[in-house]
Formats: structure tokens, sequence, C-alpha cells
DNA sequence: CCAAGATGCAACCCTGGGGTTGCACAGGAG
DNA sequence: CTCCTGTGCAACCCCAGGGTTGCATCTTGG
């Protein structure tokens, strides 16, 4: 596949975003409590949070008066099998150019 | 490891990018040749080119008067490996999550 | 009921970087 | 040698989106 991982890397590639993510992977937690952690504002975690969700990075749970969220491991998987299977297709390609290089 | 793979996914992000990394994962070319075939100009491949070069996702060899591309799958692969690692660990929190949320 | 903490909206600011155009320079094809 | 083509800068445009502040709303603890 060769399909558009586009939107999920999307969701990635911000390292504060990265962050909240790795964050909330090794235990749930609302937005007020890493906006505390982290150095941004609340809105600016609600807004990572929200492209994680559409992203399906991210599950939340409304739990009293605070919304927990975690981060959901199963895309992030097959997105990294997707990854690993492409880049090991690629390595043929490179090889033969080298070896041309060298010939000639 | 939670490491920073930001600078990878900031490459991956774009999706134009990913689609000259692609194109070039099929076979060599040359920033021209791949400006010929996407809606874009030459100017704005070299500039992503760089960037993948940059995350060494690209090999680059001078061959004549131009130079050709090709995707390096080694970087793409291991960081699939690690994602999908990263996001084993995940679903146990995920599910302990919403098992406590069925009981109360 | 009342105060405190958490969330939900919304308007706004500002920089990064994707994309473009223009031009000079180099290496091949004929 | 002389064009044609591919590169290599560099200056510029423009907007998506990361970040902020302010305020209204709602739920829980006393």
């Amino acid at each position: 596949m060769s399909a558009p991982p586009d939107a999920a890397f999307a969701a990635l590639a911000d390292g504060t975003r990265w962050k909240v993510l790795v964050r909330i992977g090794r235990e749930p937690a609302s937005a007020s409590a890493l906006a505390r952690e982290l150095p941004v504002s609340r809105q600016a975690i609600v807004k990572h949070l929200e492209v994680l969700a559409g992203a399906g990075l991210v599950f939340s749970q409304r739990r009293g008066r605070e919304v927990v969220h975690v981060a959901v491991g199963e895309r992030l998987s097959a997105l990294g099998r997707d990854l690993d299977r492409i880049g090991q297709g690629w390595d043929d390609r490179l090889a033969a150019l080298k070896e041309e290089a060298e010939d000639g």
C-alpha cells in the first residue's frame, strides 16, 4: 500500500502533540492536567487532542466533571507495520542504483 | 523508546512530499522529471527532496548533467517498527480505561 | 445555594514553510 | 561551438495551523 498516511503523519508531526500523545499513552489524563505539565495553554492541548482524536489516535471518556484522554495504539501499530513494509521494498531499488554508480 | 521521531514525521507529513517519496521509491528520478509528473514547480520538488534527504529518506546521485534521487527504505522501516512497538504498549492502558468506564 | 475547577467556544496573533517566479551557470547532445 | 536542458540560488507570496486570551457553562464539594 502506498495509500496516503498523510493524515496520520500530520497528526504525529508536531512536537508538542507527540509529547501529549506519549504522555497519555503512559497514563490517561485530562486536558487541564496536561496543560499543567506542558509549557502550553489548555486550549493548545485541547486542539492537539482534537487532531489526535481525528486521526483515531486518542480515546476520550467523560469522568465526572473532567474528560480523561488516553492514547490508542491500534492505529499507530498498523501505520508502523505499513511503513516497515514499504521501506523494505525501497531498499532493493537503492542497492541497484548504488551498484550502477560504482560500475559506470 | 519515546524518543522524538518528530523530525522524520515532519518530513513525511506533507502530501506532496509523500508522493515524491513514493514515486522515487518506485523508480529513481531527477527533480525536473518529478516536476513534470507532479502539479508543482521544480523548485518545490527540490525543497521537498532536501527535507527528505535531511531525514535520511533519500539518496541522491549525480548522473551526468542530472541528479537522480531514490528513496531509502532503511529509516522508514526502522521508524515503522518503533511505531508498531510503541502502539502495542498503549493498547493495554486503553483496555483498562474502557473496562473501568463500563464498571462504574 | 455558592465557590472552585474543568470544559467549550470564539476571536485573534504570528511564524513556518509550501509554492512560485526569475535568472545565472553548467554539462550534453548534435 | 552552440543550443537545450537540468541545476542552483535567492527573493517573495501566502495561508494553514500552533498558541493565546477572554468569557460562558456546568459539575462537584461544602
